[in-house]
RNA sequence: GCCCGGAUGGCGGAAUCGGCAGACGCGGAGGCCUCAAAAGCCUUUACUCGAGAGGGUGUGUGGGUUCGAGUCCCACUCCGGGCACCA
């Protein structure tokens, strides 16, 4: 498409202009409101995508926007830099992951540059940098001394042809390997962690406070999964001093329990099984930690070898409401980490426990009577007790409150929330992150590495090869060390933290990023947190954004942010997704449509404007065939503003007239739509209504009458502030030109609109007969229920509607609306 | 299976508090300008009956509440997402 001016030559002069000047940056003592925008540390895997100019666009919109109201905006940049991609493409060419990402970082900044983005880049961060290592570490060891980081066993994702553990964002739905194509095991080892279960709570009853997406938090909620229920003892049989300690949320269906289950992994399994049926067990005990979690997890579904999924232990023990002997068996749909890892089973009230006892050939009884029709095998809905003794009659609610009574006297039980949340398993078998500070050693233990030793960096003459084992653990210089307790010989911790950990803590360092002694000031950091706008996708719903609530909370109880904020994220926006016949843009899967593409025709401006009103920015967006006329529609906007700015084909008169009024009006309607729209972040409205500003202005500009040349520069200038943070190039180049006394226009306050303007005089009111419009009346706005009335029965249109009828009922509701009921 | 979210013209979408459904844009149709084209500008565009004036229908389906429902309530269908043996 031909335009009216050059558009690389503006925005390139621009783009430099802002950052030469230092226009976005701030200071910490700016003595103005001050605001936090942030948009969600990227991973830099080159030259930015629509994903990230979708993100980058919103973020800017909100940076520029609060500027022009007055406050002091804090937008930093940073690359979320440690990851898998850079380790693997260094392994294939055999070069350093450094330089792999330092070649992607230097793409992804010049991009969001040239799509006109503005950031403090003095403030600019990158996990890999030695410096954030540093700080990454402190932060690391101070969780260790308060107890918050911890070295445990656990079961982790192995992959067999790459012979390393695996994230768990590294295996696929269908449980095999992202990179070798191998079915990932499930394997015993000793692993980091930090103890995010301690803050399960916090982290679910903050939640209410936050301006997030509603979904997002639900999805938190789901994942915290708190559950209420009692925990007590079922007796052996054969030692009643010894007890199986079970978890159920339903201790009112306790009558129903005709079984136990342990996990394979449970500590008592030894001592429960016979030896009778050893064999049976340690084949259960077998599968269920060789196989992969997703075989283990999904042969319910399929009915494969359900019978192979648990066996009889020999051992019984006493179900405490009827006093009668059940059998204790193992099976693998019990999970080991979760509540005791141990159930009471209950067949008639419970699904698994239904499809286990089928098999199985255990007794089923129905403790709640199911509604009538009901012909459903396991009821999981209220109803009266039945068969449960002292319960029997009571509904599920008031039964459970008496039986976990019975259970607190009866059974040693007591009142317990789980969490399905788990611990956070940091520690990573890899290269390319920020190195564990601990050494090993024989008469010392594990030792942190003291802070003047910090940071620990990985040593650079490595060589990244196909075996799939980081070269951390097999390099000599790295991997011995002295104790720094007793000065012997020890081993260095070769697993790095997981990346999760470094984008938990970036927002920090972002508002106080020259501290050279520790991570941040507190109270440097005080003046920017909690980010007052967080902008990002929705794929980090739940982990990213729990991580990094879980740090601030925990940075807080070690020390180390005193006096700031618990929550990080006051304000949450999760931008949709950008999807390309169905399926999500990405590199992957090599269907991406680059924002390069643009920049020659309608320009970083005309792409921004568009995603801006190509739809709600929380929805998702379908790049179809139509989506590139839809850009050039908002490059053909931007052209028409630039004509009417230069006066193309404008009629002038002297002196203001009614139609100017009217002109004005429209003007600072305007101002109160696109202000209203930008609070409720609703941008393609705030577009349209501009758009519609737009056509009235040039309408009445390109009429015969005219327009009076003031009315005319004050709907361009007021035009031209609303665009500002949409289209801020081509705003400043015009604004320039215009007024090259003035500041920019991005230094200008925004537009407030006259109340005087923006109130209406006259309005039209719709006069309905039987629901029905019949005739629109003009009426004052401030009109009573009577003469709203009067004026619809003696308009014209509607005497001859009603054609002599009397009216049954007449509801007035002016302003808008009369409706005359026959 | 459970939990969220959604469904409006040919398309993206608008309707903020229960009060004119379809703003704005894309696409289409017709016209102006031009030797011609591109660009630009103007008109028109939910469906349907009608030459027209005008009428009827219409927000996934079926009910309900209300003077009035895209909006609220009940039941359902389809689509998208999250979680998925968490006892």
């Amino acid at each position: 498409m031909s335009r009216p001016f050059d558009v690389t030559v503006i925005e390139e002069k621009w783009q430099a202009r802002w950052l030469d000047d230092g226009t976005y940056e701030v200071d910490n003592d700016d003595p103005r409101e001050r605001f936090y925008a942030l948009c969600m540390y990227p991973y830099p895997s080159g030259a930015a995508h629509q994903g990230h100019v979708r993100n980058y666009v919103f973020g800017d919109l909100v940076v520029r926007y609060q500027t022009m109201l007055g406050k002091a905006v804090l937008s930093p940049y940073g690359f979320d830099s440690f990851g898998l991609p850079a380790e693997n493409a260094a392994i294939k060419a055999g070069s350093h992951p450094r330089l792999f990402t330092e070649a992607r970082m230097h793409e992804l900044k010049t991009s969001v540059r040239r799509l006109g983005a503005v950031y403090d880049w003095r403030r600019e961060v990158y996990s890999h940098d030695p410096e954030y290592i540093r700080w990454s570490q402190t932060i690391f060891l101070a969780f260790l001394e308060a107890g918050l980081a911890y070295r445990a066993e656990a079961q982790v994702n192995w992959c067999p042809g790459c012979k390393t553990v695996l994230a768990n964002e590294q295996v696929l739905a269908d449980g095999t390997c992202e990179r070798s194509g191998d079915l990932v095991m499930r394997r015993l080892l000793e692993q980091w962690f930090f103890k995010i279960t301690d803050y399960a709570e916090e982290l679910l009853t903050s939640l209410d406070d936050l301006e997030w997406p509603e979904r997002v938090k639900t999805m938190q909620r789901n994942w915290i999964g708190r559950s209420e229920g009692v925990e007590f003892d079922l007796p052996l049989t054969y030692d009643p001093s010894k007890a199986l300690r079970v978890f159920t949320t339903r201790p009112d269906t306790g009558f129903g329990v005709t079984y136990a289950v342990v996990a394979p992994e449970h500590p008592m399994l030894a001592l429960l099984t016979t030896d009778n049926e050893r064999l049976r067990v340690e084949e259960i005990v077998a599968r269920a930690t060789s196989i992969s979690e997703i075989e283990r997890t999904s042969s319910s579904s399929e009915g494969v070898a359900a019978e192979k999924r648990g066996a009889f232990t020999g051992s019984y023990v006493t179900n405490p409401f009827t006093s009668e002997r059940v059998p204790v068996y193992v099976a693998d749909y019990v999970l080991g980490n979760y509540g005791t890892g141990a159930i009471m089973a209950v067949p008639g009230e419970d699904e698994r426990d239904y499809e286990f006892a089928k098999v199985h050939g255990l007794p089923v009884v129905r403790t709640v009577q199911p509604p009538e029709g009901f012909d459903g095998d396991v009821y999981t809905g209220d109803g009266p007790h039945i068969n449960s003794g002292f319960l029997d009659g009571l509904n599920v609610t008031e039964a459970k409150a008496k039986a976990a009574e019975y259970l607190l006297s009866h059974a040693n039980g007591v009142a317990k929330v789980n969490y399905r949340l788990r611990d956070w398993l940091v520690s990573r078998q890899r290269f390319w992150g920020c190195p564990i500070p601990v050494v090993y050693c024989d008469d010392d233990g594990i030792v942190p590495v003291p802070n003047e030793q910090l940071p620990v960096l990985a040593p650079d003459d490595v060589t990244m090869d196909q075996t799939g084992q980081s070269p951390l653990a097999t390099h000599e210089g790295f991997l011995y060390t002295t104790c720094p307790k007793c000065g012997k010989r020890a081993r260095r911790e070769t697993d790095t933290m997981d990346t999760f950990t470094d984008s938990s803590w970036y927002y920090l360092r972002f508002a106080d990023p020259f501290t050279p002694d520790k991570a941040f000031d507190p109270a440097q950091a005080a003046k920017w947190m909690p980010v007052n706008q967080y902008i990002g996708g929705i794929e980090h719903a739940i982990l990213h954004l729990m991580y990094a609530r879980f740090y601030l909370k925990a940075l807080n109880d070690v020390g180390l942010a005193t006096g700031l904020p618990r929550e990080p994220f006051q304000r949450l926006f999760t931008q949709g997704m950008i999807r390309l016949s169905g399926s999500k843009m990405s590199k992957s899967k090599g269907n991406l449509v680059t924002p390069e593409a643009f920049y020659g025709t309608v320009g970083a401006d005309g792409l921004r404007l568009f995603h801006l009103f190509a739809g709600p920015p929380g929805d998702d967006l379908d790049w179809t065939d139509q989506t590139l006329d839809v850009i050039d529609g908002c490059g053909r906007f931007i052209d028409r503003f630039y004509r009417l700015w230069n006066h193309y084909d404008v009629n002038f008169h002297d002196v203001e007239d009614e139609s100017d009024f009217a002109v004005r009006q429209a003007a600072h309607r305007t101002i109160a739509r696109v202000t209203h729209d930008f609070e409720r972040w609703s941008y393609n409205t705030a577009v349209a209504a501009i758009m519609e500003l737009l056509n009235t202005v040039s309408k009445a500009a390109r009429s015969e009458h005219g327009i009076a040349p003031s009315t005319l520069e004050e709907s361009l200038d007021i035009m031209a502030k609303l665009l500002a943070p949409m289209t801020p190039h081509i705003t400043a180049e015009l604004w320039e030109e215009r007024h090259p006394d003035q500041p920019s226009v991005h230094l200008l306050s925004w537009p407030v609109a006259d109340p005087a303007l923006v109130a209406e005089a006259e309005v039209t009111m719709v006069v309905q007969v039987n629901g029905k419009v019949k005739a629109r009346v003009l009426v004052a706005p401030s009109i009573s229920d009577d003469d709203a009335t009067a004026a619809a029965l003696a308009d014209a249109d509607i005497a001859a509607a009603l054609n002599g009828a009397t009216p049954t009922r007449v509801v007035a509701r002016p302003p808008r609306l009369v409706n005359i009921i026959l």
